[in-house]
DNA sequence: CGGCCAACATACTAACTAGTTTGTTTCTTT
DNA sequence: AAAGAAACAAACTAGTTAGTATGTTGGCCG
């Protein structure tokens, strides 16, 4: 791993905000060289090629976006012990880390998934999507041991509808222009998994 | 609008499908022209740019994605009256159909949300998600009036959280190369309306 | 202090990019 | 049949692309 603030590291740092804006084809090395203020030949003693770029900025937006996550779940398993109770807070934590945010949101991953990097990339993103469907659904899962669903749901479904509502959010955002519709679309999660196992849920407005 | 098989349409379907597959900046017009057998002569007749190829790309996903979400409507509607079943079996239709597509699913303007074709395109994209919003809510407008929901909810958000499902289930489907993942998602939105609005809903469950 | 290497800069190349210019065919219209 | 326009093809251009080859710098180590 490079030094905190190396020029290797600058590099991928520049890069990923221009590749979430203009996408990887639509990123070209050169831009990446002016927006640093390096050259190429830093460029290529760090990076063998653009593909390898490609690949480590995948490499650290799994590492990146999952300590996110984990600080945030960490932070909440915390306070509270009740698995439910945790997973709603952690969606709503996450809605309002999202709200806090200025910069127009998106996933790395979905640009990359409207243009193929390359073989690794795309195999690699499947490993990793699946690394965290296991760790949400095993969440869920302990949910349902506590709280019977109201509804027959597998948890593998929900940790993937989960993900898929960020991903959602991301994409209604950038073409609605407003990023706060991930926070909303979060809420509308929120509001499902309430519904599918809080007892309580809903009893207000039909009685 | 150009005659059904002409030179123009043929440009532009192949120029969907390489940009579903590729995205814009990673589609060249030599890439087009390639797949289509032209040459430049012939696009540059039908476009002035290859942004505008790009809007007229735009024009013409929106109205065969239109058309073709409306004639899946227009034939649930035909079927019932009930608001809410309407909508439930347009949901499960919608899943079914996508189960039958074989290609791998996905959205140009979600492409094109993660690589800012122009101004024009953004903004076109920008009216045209508003006005299926503006659908899609009204029909949960409808329900509403008719069925008290369980939980607070706009039908805004719906109409969003509808779309946005959709936009997962298409990142999804990519990242896992498994093309399924839509309708899986679309499931579990269909779960969310009938736990908001199905007075029955997770009655057997609970009992 | 001399050598060595990490960490770059500079200057190139070959292929590709969007776009232009000019020429050709075919159809229609009078 | 003449004329014009629609619908292309072929060849070109100027700029950009990823990638390379070679040169330069500073720091560390014996």
């Amino acid at each position: 791993m490079a030094p905190r603030n190396s020029s290797k590291n600058l590099i991928l740092d520049k890069a990923y905000e221009l590749v979430m804006v203009n996408g990887y084809a639509g990123t070209s090395i050169d831009m990446i060289l002016q927006a640093t203020g390096l050259t190429k030949g830093a460029f290529f003693y760090h990076f063998k090629s653009k593909t390898d770029l490609g690949m480590e900025l995948a490499r650290r937006y799994v590492n990146q976006d999952s300590s996110k996550f984990y600080r945030i779940i960490q932070a909440v398993d915390k306070q509270m012990d009740d698995p439910l109770e945790r997973n709603l807070v952690f969606i709503e934590r996450l809605a309002e880390w999202y709200e806090g945010q200025t910069s127009m949101p998106g996933c790395l991953f979905a640009s990359f998934s409207y243009y193929k990097v390359s073989d690794e990339t795309a195999l690699f993103m499947k490993k990793a999507q699946r690394k965290w469907r296991k760790f949400y659904s095993q969440r869920y899962e302990e949910i349902m041991q506590q709280y019977p669903p109201r509804i027959p749901v597998r948890s593998e479904d929900l940790a993937d509808h989960f993900m898929g509502t960020v991903e959602g959010g991301f994409v209604l955002s950038r073409i609605y222009q407003q990023p706060e519709h991930v926070a909303m679309q979060l809420r509308q999660f929120k509001n499902y998994v309430q519904l599918i196992f809080e007892p309580e849920a809903g009893q207000a407005a039909t009685g």
